[in-house]
DNA sequence: AAAACATTCAACCACAAGGTTGAATAAATC
DNA sequence: GATTTATTCAACCTTGTGGTTGAATGTTTT
């Protein structure tokens, strides 16, 4: 890969990262995709529940599926929904390399600082996905 | 925990997600959050790196602090920023739990599903995070 | 105490986001 | 083929967001 490459590619990471947390930002959405993650659904099927109009929630549809979050395909005049969980493992990616980095400094001076300083802050810290 | 106490939790949890996804939906934030992943800084030190005017940083900050995602505390005329990955936790948690659901239903379906539709879509499915 | 520095506050602007309603398109049913 | 059903498109409104500049606040240096 040449180093422009290199660089869009960095870009269009960046891009979408802006796209996906940007979809996951409201509640709306974010119960949408909880939705979707027991089954697939039609447009109508997933308003139901919600106050406010189709219409809104079409949109949000599109917000999530501009993201690439959720996925659709037609069935006759059914839109089927799913979700794409290859665009979460992305963001979740980006959280524990983030994360990664704090943890590596904070392991390194955790039991320096923090057994120095306050002998009362209970136990470890909940480490959920070991390694890292 | 009452019902009405548990309503609350679920509410303020639900905010919280908003309120982190949100601040995490900006590649300036996301920039700011990466640097302070090395090391506290000042205000000024984050800034510097930025094309943009030192008070749109600042307001950059008040949002990741409202977030809950950076922790401020002040030296004198400094203030000192730092990361805080329990917020990010809670981001983590959703997505997992979301993926979660997701991943059990195409556990069982895959095998099923893609062995017979295409043979041709290479091996598994990269499972970064064990268990679950 | 005056000057320099670190940071925020306040007012403003352009534009995107989340919602509404009403009409348009397209497929299924009668 | 007329009607109902599923969904989007288009126009509009209000609020929030990311940025600007200029002044205000508080702290350190000289």
């Amino acid at each position: 890969m040449t180093k422009i490459e290199a660089r869009k590619e960095a870009v269009a990471r960046t891009a979408r990262l802006d796209a996906v947390f940007a979809a996951l930002a409201d509640p709306t959405r974010r119960a949408i995709i909880e939705r979707l993650s027991r089954s697939e659904a039609r447009v109508t099927e997933i308003a139901e529940p919600f106050q406010m109009s189709l219409n809104a929630v079409s949109k949000h549809i599109r917000v999530l599926e501009a993201s690439g979050v959720v996925a659709r395909h037609k069935e006759g005049r059914d839109h089927i929904l799913s979700i794409n969980t290859r665009s979460l493992d992305e963001v979740d990616g980006w959280i524990e390399r983030t994360r990664g980095y704090w943890e590596e400094r904070l392991d390194a001076m955790e039991r320096l600082l923090h057994e120095l300083k306050t002998e009362n802050k209970s136990g470890r810290k909940d480490r959920k996905h070991g390694s890292r």
